[in-house]
This record gives C-alpha cells, sequence and structure tokens, in this order.
DNA sequence: AGCACA
C-alpha cells in the first residue's frame, strides 16, 4: 500500500512544508485557517518565519479524522502557486498537550534548551545575525464552525455558501465574489434561503475566494461559512 | 529541505 505520509502515524496536527515563503506570517496562518476548516474544528495553526521553519506549518485540528482527510485531500493542492506537501506532524503540539494535561512546562524548557545548545555548536564561526524574527499567537480564527458541513469535500471549482441572512440576494454575492479572479457565476435556489453556489474557472480560484471571504459578514449576525460544493 | 508551539 502506498504511504504518501511517511511513516508518521496519525495525528491530529497536520505539518505543512513547501509553502510560499514570500506570504507573510498572519496572512499565511488566515489562509490556512480558511482553507482547511472545510475538514473539521481548528484549534491553532503554528507558523513561524525564522530560518529553519520557514516555509512550513502546523494545523491542529481537534479531530484525527479531520486531520486524515486534510492530508489526503490537499496534498499537493497549490497554494499560493506552491503545491503543498502535507504529512502528519511527528509530536503532539502543545495547545493538545495544554488540553489534556500532559503538557510539562519543565520538559519542554529543557527541550528548548538543548536545541539552543545544538544551534550554537553549529554556528560557533558563523558571524552574529539580525534581529530575529518577529512572533505572533495564532492566526484569530474568524469564523464559527460549521458542525453540519464535516464531510470532506476534495477542493473544485464551485464554492458552497451557508448561514447567508435571508435577505441575500445573487446580485449582492455577485458584487461580493466577482472581484476575485475567474468568477463564472453565483447560483441560488427559491427554495433554499441561507444558502448558494459560486462558481469559478478552476479549483484554485475559487480557493482563493474562499480564503478570502470565509467568515464574511453581510450582517453581523451571519458570518458566511464556505466550503467546496459536492460535485 | 526544513517538525514547533514567542
Amino acid at each position: 500500500m502506498t504511504m504518501l505520509t511517511g511513516d508518521i502515524p496519525p495525528n491530529q496536527t497536520v505539518y505543512i512544508k513547501n509553502l510560499n515563503e514570500k506570504v507573510k506570517k498572519e496572512e499565511l496562518k488566515r489562509a490556512l485557517y480558511a482553507l482547511f476548516s472545510q475538514y473539521g474544528r481548528i484549534m491553532d495553526v503554528v507558523a513561524l518565519k525564522t530560518p529553519k521553519l520557514r516555509g512550513q506549518a502546523w494545523v491542529v485540528f481537534m479531530e484525527v479524522t479531520a486531520a486524515s482527510n486534510a492530508v489526503r485531500q490537499m496534498q499537493n493542492f497549490p497554494f499560493y502557486d506552491k503545491p503543498m506537501r502535507i504529512q502528519y506532524a511527528k509530536t503532539k503540539s502543545d495547545c493538545i498537550a495544554k488540553e489534556d494535561g500532559s503538557y510539562d512546562k519543565k520538559k519542554k524548557q529543557e527541550e528548548k534548551a538543548e536545541r539552543k545548545r545544538r544551534a550554537e555548536e553549529e554556528k560557533q564561526s558563523s558571524t552574529a545575525k539580525g534581529p530575529s524574527a518577529e512572533n505572533g499567537g495564532p492566526a484569530a480564527p474568524f469564523r464559527q464552525g460549521n458542525p453540519t458541513t464535516q464531510e470532506a469535500v476534495a477542493p473544485n471549482n464551485i464554492l458552497f455558501i451557508e448561514n447567508l441572512p435571508h435577505e441575500a440576494t445573487s446580485m449582492m454575492l455577485e458584487m461580493l465574489f466577482q472581484q476575485y479572479p475567474g468568477f463564472r457565476e453565483v447560483r441560488m435556489i427559491e427554495a433554499k434561503p441561507g444558502i448558494a453556489f459560486v462558481e469559478f474557472e478552476d479549483d484554485q480560484q475559487s480557493s482563493m475566494a474562499m480564503q478570502a471571504l470565509q467568515g464574511f459578514k453581510i450582517t453581523p449576525q451571519n458570518p458566511m461559512t464556505i466550503s467546496f460544493a459536492k460535485k
């Protein structure tokens, strides 16, 4: 059986590499959050821009099954012009350890000190570096999850929009979505208020619009939930 | 290529 993820056992955190390093950290986190939240509730997104960690990120799901779906479905997905390489993370994320009580602050500090020592050894003779990379908290989750739609759907060119206010019209949605490249059309069904389908030319373009508009509020009470339509 | 939690 082909093992796309290497020998790493399933983990509720996915490790993503080959990310476009030009993307700013906060934007990257937001985009990952938006893109991956279709697979389930996300607890944290970690990305650092240090020399060793740029181009990589961790997305922590509440459920292992969500991570599994994400690993499969988003494998090689073109994201900011580069195919994402996704695996399970090798270790448990701190935010999980904190929740389940296994977080050990002392051990953590030892590990950190150990890493630091190694790093010092490495660059015995190298020149001093400039200011280190900035920090930042987790990307602020900007919408509530969508508990009813948790099935894994592969990225495709049609977006499924939910939680729209009943007064939303296809004209309004058109105004919103047409600013993104590849926009084709909005479809609403009279008999089913609160939802819409928005079609783009391809799945990259639809995913960009999804990232940009995930959680967008037409009214303060209605952050829209965007996922890929089931084909 | 690179597995962290500022």
